[in-house]
DNA sequence: TTGAATTACGCAACTTGGTTGCGTTTGTTT
DNA sequence: AAACAAACGCAACCAAGTTGCGTAATTCAA
């Protein structure tokens, strides 16, 4: 039930090879990726207006987000929970200073005691900056 | 002591006129600016390569920062506390769905309870997505 | 299962964000 | 006023992202 045909059809996305195979590298990769990244970890070479069309129609049909960051470029990630049909947004996003990645974190304790008078408030988006796991253990 | 002038020579930064006008950008605006609204807010047309490399020493020497933001567009913020060579980090942004603004808001009583194994925190960036203020008020 | 409707794809052209090299001008310092 | 360093403008460039259009593939219903 959570093979990437039937997360596709879940979502009301045409199952193309193309999309398969993004799907599948978003499933396999634990951080957030961006459009070059995409561009590398595909097999065969596919045009760039066919990936940036897969990723607006993920995004629509609420498969991916995009996650903030603080370049130029773009990045998307499917978090825990958007797999099985919920859209996830309660956790916090970390970017490691160190290899520009942005990985999605649970939040567990996490207390909010915020009164912005006149803002309505509809999301809430913990950026976390830092070095990430692999990171810290890779520089010894 | 807090006029454009004196704030570039606190952060040994070189005060020609268009730097001034930059600066000035930077004071008179509430939320963080990007790029094009910088080259909007300029009386006379600037070389793009001259915003850009100012940009990059004011971020060097601390008078300004990159936000983390949901687009393609890298995003400055000049927050408060820096124009008197402190540079704060410890405040939230906010982002309008409505205009695409960003704002910083100071954090009051914001708690964070984070345990993450592994992960080195060197700073906290709290997002929030909404409408805005003025947005807000102008939607009867 | 086949045919129509719908959508995805590839190609090309384009816009925009951002960078780099270089010669010239300007600010600062003594 | 001279000299050094840094900022400026110009041009050329690269990469991100968009759009239009003709063709190919998927889907769904007869």
């Amino acid at each position: 039930m959570y093979e990437p045909q039937s997360i596709l059809k879940k979502h009301k996305l045409k199952s193309t090879s193309f999309r398969l195979d993004l799907l599948k590298i978003f499933l396999k990769c634990e951080s957030s990726i961006s459009f070059s990244d995409i561009k590398q970890l595909l097999d065969s070479p596919i045009d760039k207006a066919t990936i940036y069309r897969a990723l607006e129609s993920f995004e629509k049909k609420g498969l991916i987000h995009v996650v903030p960051n603080l370049g130029n470029e773009t990045k998307y990630a499917l978090c825990s929970g958007c797999e099985i049909g919920i859209h996830n947004h309660d956790h916090a996003h970390f970017i490691c200073k160190s290899c520009s990645n942005t990985f999605c974190v649970q939040l567990d304790n996490t207390k909010f005691d915020l009164s912005l008078k006149g803002y309505l408030i509809e999301g809430i988006n913990l950026v976390l900056e830092g070095v990430c796991k692999d990171c810290n253990s890779n520089r010894a």
